[in-house]
DNA sequence: ATCAGAGGTGTTTTT
DNA sequence: CACCTCTGAT
C-alpha cells in the first residue's frame, strides 16, 4: 500500500485509526481531502471492509463528486461507496423506507422559493396581514424550528417561542405540504431521523450499512445532523469527523460550533488528531491568517505552519470609490493574462453577492473573461422552473405550485379565476390537479376549455416523450418558450434565457448518461438537491463569489474586497461577539483561499441602499496585521479622531481608528453607527 | 386576462 | 438600488 507513503505522520495516522470515534482538526489547507479520501481506500484495500458499510456525508455534491472521483482513481472501483451530501443521504433513505413516511403514494421535493410562496399563501390565507407578519422570517422562523431536535421529537405543542401566530402559519404549512405530497429541506433529514429513533428494525438494519462513517466539514452540522451521526455510530462507533472549528461560517444556518468544541464529550475514547501543516499558502498569507483567528476566542486553537517555502506577496489597498476598486482588479486581471497567467487562478472574494456588479462593469469594459460563481443557482433561474414545472407536475400532479406554474407559463388564456375554479374542484373531489383540470374543462365556457385543454395536451405529449431529456426537449418545443422569451423579454435577456434553456438539456442528457435507468422523479430530487454551490468555476475566467461559495476552493492569487466597516464584517451583528466571531472566521475562510497572492481592499465611500456613505477600513485589516505595524505613525483620522497610517509605501496609506479597534475598554462602536451619510 | 407603473420595503451568507 | 406587490387601466 505505497500510498500511505504519500501522507505526512498526521495524516496518516488519521487514516489508519479506523476503530473507534476520531476527530480530524484540519486546518485549512492541510489535506484534509486527502485525509478522506485514503482513509476510505485504506478501509477498503487494507482492512477488506465491504465498501458497501461505509458511508462517506459532505455538505455539497460539488465535494461528493470530487470525493467518489478521488476514491475511485485510488482504488478503481467506488461503486458501492457511499459518498453523498447529507441531503441526499437522507432522500435515498427516504426513497427506500418511503412505508415509513406519510408519503406512502410518493413525493417531491419543494424549494426554497416555492417554500417561501407557501408560506406566503399560508400566511395570506389566514388573513394576517404579510407587512406583520413577514413571510420571509417565519420561513426562516420554520426552518430553524424544524432543524432543532424538538421537531424531531414533536416537542410541545405550546411553546410559544416564535411568537403569537407562528403554530397557525406552521400547521397551515404542514398541511399544504401534506397535501400536495411534497416534502421541504429540512424535512428530508427530520423524517429521516424520526423513523431512525422510533423503527428499531430499520435502525438496525440501516446501521449494517453505516459501519464506518466519514464526515467532512463536521463543524458546518446541525443538531439533526449530529443526532443523525449520533443514532448510527454511537458512542463507540467508527465515525470519523474532519473539520475545523476555524472555519464555521454556517450558524445562520443553525450550525451548532458546539458539536466539533465538544466532540469529545458526546463520544467514548476520542481519538483526536491536528492537521496543521499548510501546503496550499505561503508563509505571508498564513501569518496574516494566524494573526487574525487569534482574535476569536471560541476556538480550541491551532497555528497553520506553512510548507511552501516562497515568501508570496501581499497587498492592501485603500482605494476612494468602489469603483476603483473594482477598476484597479481589473487592471491586475489584465496583468496576470499578459504575464501569460491562466484568469482562472484569479479570484474575487466579497461578502455580499451584491457586491458581484462593480466587479462585472469593470472586467466586462476591459474585456476580461470572468464568471460569477454561485448567485442565483441554474436551477433557480425563472426560465427553468417554468420548464422543469411541466415535469414536475407530471411527477406529481399534486403539487399546486408547479401545476399553476406550468398552466399559466406561457400565458395561454388560464387566469387565476379559472385555477380557483380548478383549485376547488381538486379539493372537494379530492382529486389531482390534472384530474381536475381536465374535469373543470368540460363545464366550463368554451374559451376558458380551450385553454385548460392547450394545457393538457402539451403535458400528454411531454408524458409520451420516452426519455427524461426528450421531455425537457417537449416542454420546450410544446409550449413554444422560446417564442415566449423573445416576444415578452429583451434580446440580450431572451437569448441568456435561452441558452439556459438549452443547457437544461444537455443537464437531462448528463443525467441520464450517468444513471440510465433512473425515473423522472429521480432527475427532478436531483435538480433540487443542486445548488449554486455545486457550480464549477470555469477555465480562463476569473472567478467571483461570496466568501461562502469559495470555501472549500484555493486559488493562485486572491483578492479581497470591501474590507470596511459595515460590509464585512457586516453591519447588522445583532449577538455582538458570537456574530463578531463568525465574520473573523470567514475572513479566515477568505485568507486562506489564497496560495501566493493576497490583496485585501478597501473602500473610502461606497453606494449602498441607494446613497453615497463614508466607509471605515475593516478591523479585521488592523488584526490580521498585528505585528506588522512597523512604522506605525500616528495620524488624525477625520472621523475618529487617533490613528495609524499602518501602510507605507507605493500603497496609498491605510487611515486606521485606534477608537475603532481597541479590543478592551471602551465598549465596541455599532456598525450602523459607523455608516455616516455624506 | 394581462400589463404597466406606482409605491413600499429591506438588504448576509445557503445545504 | 432593486425587488416585490398591489392597483388600475386596457
Amino acid at each position: 500500500m505505497n500510498y500511505l507513503e504519500e501522507l505526512n505522520p498526521s495524516q496518516r495516522e488519521a487514516v489508519e485509526h479506523t476503530e473507534g470515534p476520531l476527530l480530524v482538526l484540519a486546518g485549512a489547507g492541510s489535506g484534509k481531502t486527502r485525509v478522506i479520501t485514503y482513509r476510505i481506500a485504506y478501509l477498503v484495500n487494507v482492512k477488506k471492509i465491504f465498501p458497501g458499510k461505509i458511508l462517506a456525508v459532505t455538505f455539497t455534491n460539488r465535494a461528493a463528486g470530487e470525493m467518489r472521483s478521488r476514491v475511485h482513481s485510488l482504488i478503481g472501483i467506488s461503486h458501492y461507496v457511499r459518498a453523498g451530501t447529507f441531503h441526499s443521504t437522507a432522500l435515498a433513505f427516504l426513497k427506500r423506507y418511503i412505508q415509513y413516511t406519510p408519503y406512502k403514494n410518493g413525493f417531491s421535493v419543494i424549494e426554497k422559493d416555492d417554500r417561501l410562496s407557501l408560506v406566503r399563501q399560508v400566511i395570506k390565507e389566514l388573513n394576517l396581514d404579510s407587512k406583520l407578519f413577514s413571510p420571509k422570517k417565519y420561513m426562516h422562523a420554520i426552518s430553524s424550528y424544524k432543524n432543532s431536535m424538538r421537531y424531531i421529537e414533536e416537542g410541545d405543542p405550546s411553546d410559544r417561542d416564535f411568537g403569537e401566530r407562528f403554530w397557525d402559519i406552521f400547521d397551515g404549512y404542514s398541511k399544504a405540504l401534506l397535501d400536495q405530497r411534497l416534502i421541504d429541506f429540512d424535512d428530508m433529514l427530520a423524517y429521516c431521523l424520526r423513523i431512525l429513533l422510533r423503527s428499531p428494525e430499520v435502525l438496525e438494519e440501516y446501521k449494517k450499512s453505516c459501519e464506518y462513517i466519514l464526515v467532512d466539514e463536521y463543524q458546518d452540522t446541525n443538531a439533526v445532523q449530529f443526532a443523525f451521526l449520533k443514532i448510527l455510530a454511537g458512542a463507540n462507533g467508527n465515525l470519523c469527523v474532519v473539520g475545523d472549528d476555524d472555519q464555521s461560517i454556517y450558524a445562520f444556518r443553525g450550525a451548532e460550533i458546539s458539536n466539533i468544541l465538544n466532540f469529545e464529550k458526546h463520544f467514548e475514547n476520542v481519538r483526536e488528531i491536528k492537521l496543521t501543516q499548510n501546503y496550499r499558502s505561503t508563509e505571508k498569507i498564513l501569518s496574516l491568517a494566524n494573526n487574525l483567528i487569534g482574535y476569536n476566542f471560541s476556538r480550541r486553537g491551532k497555528l497553520l505552519k506553512a510548507e511552501r517555502s516562497e515568501k508570496g506577496e501581499v497587498t492592501f489597498r485603500n482605494f476612494k470609490s468602489e469603483k476603483e476598486e473594482a477598476d484597479f482588479l481589473a487592471e491586475k486581471a489584465y496583468e496576470w493574462y499578459i504575464a501569460g497567467r491562466n484568469l482562472s487562478d484569479m479570484a474575487v472574494l466579497y461578502r455580499t453577492n451584491a457586491q458581484s456588479r462593480n466587479f462585472e462593469i469593470a472586467l466586462k469594459r476591459e474585456s476580461i473573461p470572468y464568471k460569477v460563481v454561485g448567485g442565483v443557482g441554474f436551477y433557480q433561474r425563472r426560465e427553468i422552473k417554468d420548464i422543469l414545472s411541466y415535469l414536475r407536475v407530471l411527477g406529481n400532479p399534486f403539487d399546486e405550485i408547479s401545476f399553476v406554474r406550468s398552466i399559466k407559463t406561457p400565458p395561454r388564456g388560464v387566469g387565476d379565476q379559472l385555477i380557483d375554479k380548478i383549485k376547488f374542484y381538486a379539493e372537494s373531489e379530492r382529486v389531482d390537479f390534472l384530474t381536475a383540470a381536465s374535469q373543470v374543462a368540460f363545464t366550463a365556457p368554451k374559451r376558458q376549455a380551450m385553454g385548460i385543454n392547450l394545457f393538457l395536451n402539451i403535458i400528454l405529449t411531454v408524458n409520451s416523450a420516452a426519455t427524461i431529456t426528450d421531455k425537457v426537449s417537449a416542454a420546450i418545443r410544446e409550449t413554444k418558450y422560446q417564442e415566449y422569451l423573445f416576444a415578452t423579454e429583451e434580446r440580450e435577456e431572451a437569448r441568456e434565457r435561452e441558452d439556459n434553456i438549452l443547457e437544461l438539456i444537455n443537464a437531462a442528457a448528463g443525467f441520464e448518461e450517468q444513471y440510465p435507468d433512473a425515473p423522472l422523479s429521480d432527475f427532478l430530487a436531483a435538480s433540487s438537491l443542486t445548488s449554486s454551490e455545486d457550480e464549477k468555476t470555469v477555465l480562463g475566467a476569473v472567478s467571483l463569489m461570496t466568501i461562502h461559495s469559495a470555501k472549500g476552493l484555493e486559488f493562485d492569487s486572491v483578492y479581497i474586497a470591501g474590507a470596511e466597516e459595515g460590509i464585512f464584517p457586516i453591519g447588522s451583528l445583532r449577538n455582538g461577539e458570537t456574530e463578531l466571531e463568525e465574520e473573523r472566521r470567514l475572513c479566515y475562510v477568505a485568507i486562506t483561499r489564497a496560495k501566493t497572492y493576497l490583496t485585501v481592499a478597501c473602500a473610502q465611500s461606497r453606494i449602498m441602499h441607494g446613497s453615497r456613505l463614508k466607509m471605515n477600513p475593516s478591523r479585521f485589516i488592523r488584526e490580521m496585521r498585528e505585528g506588522m505595524l512597523e512604522t506605525g505613525i500616528p495620524v488624525f483620522h477625520e472621523t475618529f479622531g487617533e490613528g495609524f497610517i499602518i501602510d507605507l509605501g507605493k500603497e496609498t496609506p491605510i487611515p486606521i481608528a485606534d477608537v475603532m479597534f481597541r479590543r478592551s475598554g471602551r465598549k465596541r462602536i455599532r456598525a450602523d453607527f459607523l455608516k455616516i451619510k455624506s
